[in-house]
DNA sequence: CTGAAAGCGCTAACAC
DNA sequence: GTGTTAGCGCTTTCAG
């Protein structure tokens, strides 16, 4: 492996020089050194040891991705949003999985400072934000839009998704609308979910009572939709249109709805969250909100950059939310 | 930033002392000078400067991951598979996305020498086998069991695989079996696909004859699976069962077979390769060829560090899929 | 415009 | 068992 006084050598200069030009830094450098010691470069197949550059320089050119899992879909586009915009700015992403759980986010974070990353991207609840700050590395949160607003953090924007898909029902005849909220029910009543709150907002504005009956707190997977709809099956007034946890859950719904002579949408119209690839492949095909994945990890990826480079970054950056209308959902 | 000097002084030792002490490397080292350097460094919050390390030992602890797309269910389930492993050997995940693109695998293999990788894990087609040894590094090769096995690889064996699910439809009274192979037809018929030479393989064996009509060459997505069920459709004499070039084929397929009145799995049993979350989803639930895909990325993390510490590793290691037989399927 | 020299934080001979 | 010293390969003053 050649090194930067290899091809000092052979261009007849110091390596102080080389490092000017090799570097980009190349202030002062004449344009014939200049081509002479890239010519030299070029020839012996030189490559530059990032490591000691980074040791001098103190920036590694590489981020850590801290998220739950990327075998879960929406996690697998956050991260190839991020690593395709990365790319282009010449920067590498360390994944970290942490299944959401504090003490492998801890362990990661630990690891950052070791392995000296730039920055941080963390998807993570608000007990962690002490020890993100501690580390002392510039981080950027993902998703959780209704969390504290101190830090930069980039997510999708549930509130205005939710009401956009309780207008679609809304001008389509109905009005007895079930709500599904993937938390549970004290986080979920206290005012800290988007949801909930965009739920009883529109409500309120539309002259329709909030009714016990009509809401539920489930987790977003496909076993949870599945119970539900065992649960609604047996409801003597039941809602005539439901927005489920995500699409799993919508999926899992639907499948056991059908099984209990639920005809979809004609009797219920259901309403997904995320557009995961799943929801167009489904029978019917997902009405949802797809959330802006790809996206989301590209400008978490911008953000973190910006914040590594001292500018001012908006705080709490909301991405649109669209609702994308397929066979799961009709007027009444 | 406190250093290992910080430490030294502390402790009132050298910094090679500390050294000792901190790398694990403490052959020679009091008990009791140990305790006080570890307290010191304790004390005073001290992490290590992995950067410095390497720089001096040559390994960086971090291994390269270049796979087609993450935002792929198969390669994120690999990508999960490897990373739970290297963060248990101390290692960290750099991921990579190609697109299967030979330019970017390049760049992404260019990058591995000057971020000092310690080793390379990649899912590559045999054009760039050489520009891969070239770079010196420690590397192991994901998928393509039919290729060369020169080199360290792990792969599925989908040669045993598609026996397994032919004996199955055999054994289920099956004698006019359809094969979907997911590449074009010279290659597939050049012996160069594992796939065909197990269904050729299969049928010679069960003195059943290669018929042309039964064997389809197409693309793996949902849409070409679409485009065979009107084929089939239109036949004098279809199969009576088929095996799709993957899952999203089958789920297309059948979508496509259903809405042309051909029932799943009376009329035709179709078994789908991969078992992605879709397959358990749709409606009939997919039999299917379960790949061991977490498997896969933890068995290719395992081998590149033992690559990496010299030791021996299997050329070819071809890693068992297994059939889930779920609702698609039945016997004739 | 270019070179000499110091040093980033660590490890590894080599002494004692 | 512990300290001294010389780098790893690069960047960056500081001279000239």
């Amino acid at each position: 492996m050649s090194s930067i006084l290899d091809v000092a050598k052979v261009a007849k200069v110091s390596k102080s020089t080389v490092s000017r030009v090799l570097s980009g830094n190349n202030y002062g450098v004449s344009e014939e050194t200049k081509i002479k010691v890239e010519k030299a470069a070029e020839e012996m197949g030189y490559v530059k040891n990032y490591l000691a550059s980074s040791l001098r320089t103190n920036q590694t050119k590489t981020i850590l991705l801290i998220i739950p899992d990327v075998s879960n879909n929406f996690w697998a586009e956050v991260a190839r949003g991020a690593q395709d915009y990365f790319d282009k700015m010449g920067y590498s992403l360390i994944l970290a999985n942490s299944d959401g759980d504090n003490n492998k986010q801890l362990k990661y974070l630990k690891m950052a400072q070791r392995n000296k990353v730039d920055g941080i991207l963390i998807n993570t609840n608000d007990t962690l934000l002490d020890e993100i700050q501690n580390t002392g590395l510039p981080f950027v949160l993902i998703g959780n839009a209704n969390s504290t607003s101190r830090f930069p953090r980039v997510s999708s924007d549930s509130y205005e998704g939710i009401k956009r898909a309780l207008e679609y029902l809304y001008d389509n005849g109905h009005r007895k609308i079930a709500m599904v909220s993937p938390s549970n029910k004290d986080s979920a009543l206290s005012k800290v979910s988007n949801r909930v709150n965009s739920y009883s907002d529109f409500l309120e504005s539309h002259k329709m009572e909030f009714k016990e009956e009509y809401f539920f707190c489930c987790q977003p997977n496909l076993k949870d939709g599945e119970e539900l709809a065992v649960k609604i099956s047996k409801m003597q007034n039941p809602p005539t249109a439901i927005i489920a946890a995500n699409d799993l859950f919508a999926a899992g719904f639907i499948n056991e709805a059908v099984r209990r002579k639920i005809r979809i949408p004609e009797d219920i119209s259901v309403i997904g969250v995320d557009d995961i690839p799943l929801a167009s492949m489904i029978n019917p095909k997902l009405t949802t909100l797809e959330k802006p994945k790809h996206l989301l990890g590209k400008v978490a990826a911008e953000t973190i950059i910006s914040v590594i480079k001292g500018e001012e970054v908006i705080q709490n950056n909301k991405l649109p939310v669209n609702l994308i209308i397929r066979e799961s959902s009709k007027s009444i």
